[in-house]
DNA sequence: GCGACAG
DNA sequence: ATCTTGTCGC
């Protein structure tokens, strides 16, 4: 990458640069593999480690894994968290033998206030089809979800759908959606629900945070 | 001025 | 994100 942002002004510039290539096409229905990213900090918030583990889709078995230590990039800023974990991933991405075929962040995609949160920023990055399973909002508004796992809900912001409220779980909290980058909502959410057969987050996210963790110490 | 605010 | 005991529920 480039010199880094320095300041939230330098951030906010590079996103205004590179959300114009987020590409508007749908994706694999079907990928044989997908990855997932997630990074642990440690308690004083001055390293990290940050984790990708790509899956075979057909079961969830682990097809790879890689995990590396660094350093935040950025500091904590809503809107711009992607500054902050982007270098680290990708340096855990180029260390990967297998080569998955869509990325599957912790956070959001275009349910972003510029529409270019971290799926969508990985996703232009690699140019690898992407999109975001956050735990929590960040913006938008949606009407409740159904109970049954499967159900869903436009998450609109600005009077647009930015990602969709997914019950991946009957009788727990729905997770947020988005899209990030050569990916359709539609097949965002169906995968996610066949990443997550038995619990809240995706089988993805859930391998990535535990290796992610133990690497940290 | 008062909230809201991915991880 | 991380710090953390107990507790309610299956």
């Amino acid at each position: 990458m480039q010199p880094w942002p320095r300041t939230e002004e330098e951030a906010l510039a590079v996103q205004d640069a590179l959300r114009s290539r987020v590409v508007v096409e749908d994706g694999p229905a079907l990928p044989a593999t997908v990855a997932g990213l997630d990074i642990a900090y440690s308690a004083d918030d001055s390293r990290l480690a940050a984790a990708v583990v790509v899956l075979n889709t057909a079961d969830l078995s682990v097809a790879d894994t890689a995990v590396v230590r660094g350093v935040p990039a950025f500091p904590y800023v809503p809107g711009l968290f992607a500054f902050r974990e982007v270098p680290a991933l990708l340096d855990a991405l180029d260390r990967l033998t297998v080569r998955p075929e869509v990325l599957i962040c912790d956070g959001h995609g275009l349910a972003h206030p510029r529409r270019f949160g971290l799926a969508a920023h990985l996703g232009v990055l690699t140019d690898l089809p992407s999109f975001g399973v956050g735990k929590t909002r960040l913006v938008g508004d949606w009407e409740p979800v159904g109970a049954e796992r499967g159900a869903r809900s436009a998450l609109v912001d600005a009077g647009e759908t930015v990602g969709a409220v997914l019950r991946t779980q009957t009788g727990v909290k729905p997770v947020f959606v988005s899209v990030g980058h050569r990916i359709g909502l539609d097949r965002a959410c169906a995968l996610t629900l066949r990443l997550a057969p038995r619990f809240r987050l995706p089988e993805t996210t859930r391998v990535a945070d535990r290796a992610c963790r133990d690497h940290l110490s």
